[in-house]
DNA sequence: GCTTGGATGTCGGAA
DNA sequence: TTCCGACGTCCAAGC
């Protein structure tokens, strides 16, 4: 596997291998110290300090400093990246369009710039979405309660997709939305949508029960359920230990 | 400022290092051969491949692909990081507790370790938010309506703080949610939410009427509002190129 | 291209 | 700590 590296790097030196890695598609990071420009759908600036700047082959550009999550500046895939020597200073830009943005590092010092050659690996594949949570109260509906009989999945509404539509025992159709975690306002009102438009679908005036099945909820959302007649129906969070099933194809 | 470099380290090599990256409180970078698990609020599987991994000094953790803004798998602030030499790999681990969460990289191959001597730079500054959209609109309550007399901000609610706060020429209370950017049927949601809230606040009859200022609205979003009662009124978007404003204190 | 809703969202502020 | 909403959210899927 290539794995070019700089150490101080004037420059100019700097420029020719990003320049040569950006053609080779190489996966770039530069540390060093700099400030850094953007303006797009909004606008930010950040004085000088030492960064961690990766570029990827696809567009991608991180800022990163010595703490956080989230890079402090970045630049979305499709972007373009390009490099030059400015005012003694080196200047890395990422350009994209649609919504024009533009992201500029600007680098005083560069301490060790590297290149590496990649080429993709597998994929990522995560077990305990809201995916898994469908699959799991199809298999066994009794999750939302004895006698729920699920009849579709997805099923198109004016209000958008119903994650898990059905009937009760009784007959009557159920609209049952599905969360992973703990649920907040918006979910309840999610539902409650949901169910209004279902409701107008319906006009024959069968009375359509809603169903928000997650782990726990907050007062605020159990409130907001209560007053639009809309039910909890608590459901044990996904945990990495559950099995995949077999039969798992993608 | 410090940048160490090991190529193609041994593993016990790499493992030395780290240790003495992460006491030394370094910015640390991995490239290599690897696969990564994860396991806490969900759970996922990478098979091998070619990442970076970003081991910050803060407990932050990111596993990058040459692809994606997004890390393929990470750590947040706070985890504690270790390293450790098992069949044959190294093993790079991220442990934070509640949520219980471990981040596993398992390296069969380490083209370069980098450790880097950081320390934090001035902070970053934003222009454009939803903060400067308010201000805005108590610089100018024309912008909600002719006549529109904003009374708080972040007032309280039931359904939690209102944008905006005030009354119309005719002395009727009106909710103003703010929205940078163009909304979809989440933002007439909330506001409808708060509108509710008001209504029962109020109960002797007085109509509150609801406004959401954004830059635009989706078909979704504008029947919801409809049937909801409730209004929207365009503001311009806000550029980069805004002027912070005079006497712009935090 | 726009719209919609999920996400291991992350992050910050307030109670 | 939990709750709540913003975010340059990112991202994939559907249209």
């Amino acid at each position: 596997m290539t794995a070019t590296t700089l150490h101080e790097p004037a420059h100019r030196e700097a420029l020719w291998e990003l320049e040569s890695a950006f053609d080779r598609g190489d996966l770039v990071t530069l540390f060093g110290t700099c400030t850094v420009e953007y303006d797009g759908r909004a606008a930010s600036s950040l004085g000088p300090g030492a960064r961690l700047l990766v570029l990827k082959p696809d567009g991608s550009a991180l800022v990163h400093t010595d703490e956080g999550r989230t890079p402090v500046n970045w630049q979305p895939p499709g972007s373009e990246h390009r490099a030059a020597v400015r005012d003694g200073r080196l200047r890395v830009r990422s350009v994209r369009e649609s919504p024009d943005e533009t992201l500029d590092v600007w680098f005083t010092a560069v301490d060790q710039l590297a290149a590496y050659g990649v080429t993709g690996g597998r994929a990522v594949e995560v077990i305990g979405s809201e995916a898994d949570l469908k699959e799991r109260v199809l298999e066994d509906p009794t999750l939302v309660e004895e006698g729920f009989e699920p009849l579709a999945t997805e099923r198109e509404t004016d209000a958008g997709p119903i994650d898990v539509f059905g009937r009760d025992d009784a007959g009557r159709p159920v609209v049952v939305e599905l969360k992973r975690r703990r649920v907040g306002p918006d979910a309840a009102g999610q539902l409650a949508r949901y169910v209004g438009a279902v409701d107008r679908e319906e006009p024959d005036g069968t009375a359509v029960r809603g169903v928000l099945l997650a782990p726990s909820i907050t007062d605020r959302a159990r409130d907001l359920l209560a007053d639009e007649g809309l039910e909890h129906v608590a459901v044990e969070p996904p945990t990495g230990a559950d099995e995949g099933g077999s039969g798992g194809d993608t």
